[in-house]
DNA sequence: GCCGTTTTCGGCCCGACTGTTTTCAGTCG
């Protein structure tokens, strides 16, 4: 069994214990346990098999012993007896934005909702209104998520590349309002997590009109100010009389003014809800945004509570309150001294907590914390650090582009090399390369290194993984290329010992450099095929052969969570661009973000080195 | 249900916003 089923299961589980009325900690140590799972490098059913998954975070013994009878049995005895219990369509109704599974259940119990169906039923039958908590306006609601296609199932995620480009836009339009002295795209784009679920934009204004001198030099110690009663009418702009909030605000009418501006975006498609601290919307593809506004003293508290994840920031956060430290988006507050600390930046924020800096792509609670306090987390890979890129297409095969004009392409990032590499004959779309053809191709590659100064351009292939594990060129013609990368591109039916023994193979052949999108996902389009990549990356480590890190957004293949595991493992990586035309080179930045997820060092990179090291037999 | 440089028991992050409320629970991120 998977480790995306088991967590999958646990997941279920523990959503079952919350509409059974649980106590919220249990709840939250099966999702605990569902996240361990699913960011284990390893099969935790092996772990599990060799009685050691308790060495997981938030496993202890009652999960291991589910997760033993989930594995023997194929279900967890605790799901199926609540299932007896509370109808499963009911999870679905959990969906529906504002019914949680306090409200879900409540309908359940006094109304017999137990799917969608029914609920759409009590709703158009004015039901809903007669359960005590809810009114008319929570009726109107529920029709209209109903009437918006809103179905029970879980909220479509788009590609990161989709979320970055429109977070962009949002970004520079409010930068280019002049209402703002900061603006940054936070959350898991941020992070640059492979999709995301709504867009989080946090802005700092500059301070109200008459307002103070501003908090430069060190943010750590510019910004006290006495916390617990707050009597105090600040020059921040926090409202005179009444209630002072304990937390530090914008100035209001610049926050209404900053949300103005948002609205009249040409992104922005309708505003949904407005408030003191930002904004909620919709942009015109349909994805969420999340607009928060603070004062600029406390822009790095802001920026690093919307930036997660989520799991982060709790680990965080109850590190934090066993040092008498309370941290939110506005500030730490020190239980001894009864004093707040605003940070205008994130690094403040960290080295209050005793932490270095943690890169957002690190944010995910895997251990960073640890590292950070510590003071080991890694040297990050970064896009300069690449030299070349070891993966592209041309004309030969389905590519848009030449030889020649992919390698000045490439040349003009600063690489030094750049592999071709078209399809082999057997790949079954485009203009096949067949030997013939790949004997034309090296000398069209040799006449453009005659071309090109201080820029090597290799001869190389994708070969196709035949099912058997064979490829479609023969040693001969292979042991003439620069370099093989070899990638399954058909055939992903088959079983995960068959499909394993096929990529194994493929390790095993002397001249394959590389295993090409390791996996065969599609995001959002097709599932990886079925595959045990223990044993996948015990044999590139045994051979000595690179996985890939592929960087089409649409693929990011290996994960974050392999890429990592193979390193440890001893394997490098490779990332490259796949690039079918010159302008694609670039998407390799998203190849280093998946690497820098997976705590890639430069070291632990192929294609950081020059051509010189990694060519062989020399 | 998990976990421990204050704990093997008693904790478990923090705030915004909504709707239905006479002071707050539930939901969401």
């Amino acid at each position: 069994m998977k480790n995306a089923e088991i967590a999958a299961a646990f997941d279920e589980l523990g959503t079952l214990y919350e509409l059974d009325g649980a106590v919220v900690y249990r709840v939250l140590a099966y999702r605990n346990a569902a996240k361990a799972i699913r960011d284990s490098g390893v099969s935790v059913a092996e772990l599990a098999r060799q009685g050691r998954a308790e060495s997981l975070p938030g496993i202890g013994k009652t999960i291991a012993e589910k997760i033993d009878a989930l594995l023997a049995e194929g279900e967890i005895p605790a799901a199926g007896k609540l299932k007896a219990r509370i109808p499963v369509g009911l999870v679905e109704v959990t969906r529906i934005p504002g019914l949680g599974p306090k409200r879900a259940r409540q309908l359940h119990d006094e109304l017999g909702v137990d799917s969608i169906e029914s609920l759409r039923a009590a709703a158009e039958g004015q039901q809903i209104r007669t359960v005590a908590g809810f009114g008319a306006r929570a009726e109107e609601k529920i029709l209209a998520a109903l009437a918006a296609g809103a179905d029970g199932s879980e909220r479509e995620r788009v590609l990161l590349s989709v979320a970055r480009e429109v977070g962009g836009e949002l970004v520079e339009g409010l930068r280019a309002s002049g209402l703002a002295e900061r603006v940054e795209l936070a959350g898991s784009a941020r992070r640059w997590t492979d999709t995301c679920k709504d867009l989080d934009v946090v802005v700092a204004v500059r301070a109200a009109a008459g307002g103070v001198p501003g908090a430069e030099g060190d943010a750590t110690d510019a910004g006290r100010e006495p916390g617990g009663d707050g009597e105090a009418a600040d020059a921040d702009g926090a409202p005179a009389g009444g209630q002072e909030p304990a937390a530090p605000r914008a100035d209001p009418a610049a926050v209404a003014a900053l949300i103005d501006a948002f609205a009249a975006l040409p992104a922005v498609d309708d505003v949904t809800t407005r408030g003191e601290a930002g904004a909620k919307a919709t942009t015109h593809q349909g994805l969420a945004v999340d607009l928060r506004v603070v004062a600029a003293d406390c822009f790095g508290n802001l920026l690093q509570h919307f930036t997660g994840s989520g799991r982060h920031n709790e680990a965080l956060r109850t590190a934090a309150v066993r040092r008498g430290l309370h941290v939110s988006e506005y500030g730490i507050l020190d239980d001894a001294t009864g004093e707040t600390v605003r940070c205008a930046d994130e690094a403040a924020v960290y080295a209050r907590l005793g932490m270095a800096y943690v890169e957002s792509e690190l944010r995910e609670d895997r251990g960073e914390l640890e590292a950070a306090r510590e003071g080991t987390l890694p040297e990050l890979v970064t896009v300069a650090d690449i030299r070349g890129d070891l993966h592209c297409h041309t004309t030969a095969s389905d590519g848009h582009d030449t030889v020649l004009e992919m390698a000045r392409a490439a040349q003009a990032r600063g690489y030094e090399y750049l592999a071709i590499t078209d399809h082999s004959a057997s790949h079954g779309f485009g203009n096949h390369v067949d030997a013939d053809e790949l004997l034309r191709q090296i000398e069209r590659v040799a006449r453009a290194n005659e071309k090109l100064d201080g820029f090597t351009v290799l001869s190389g292939s994708e070969v196709n993984i035949l099912p058997d594990g064979s490829l479609d060129y023969s040693d001969e013609l292979l042991d003439q290329l620069d370099w093989v990368i070899a990638s399954a591109h058909t055939s992903f039916g088959m079983s995960e010992d068959e499909m394993t023994r096929r990529i194994v193979t493929a390790i095993e052949h002397p001249a394959v450099r590389a295993i090409g999108h390791p996996t065969g996902r599609m995001l959002g389009r097709r599932e990886p095929y079925a595959v045990d990549m223990d044993r996948v990356i015990e044999a590139a480590a045994r051979t000595g052969t690179f996985l890939e890190i592929n960087a089409n957004p649409n693929r990011r293949d290996l994960d974050d969570v392999y890429a990592r595991e193979a390193a440890r493992a001893g394997v490098k990586l490779v990332i490259d661009s796949d690039a079918h035309r010159a302008e694609r080179l670039g998407v390799i930045e998203y190849g280093v973000a998946t690497a820098r997820r997976a705590w890639l060092t430069a070291g632990d990179v192929a294609n950081t080195r020059a051509w010189t090291e990694l060519a062989r037999g020399d």
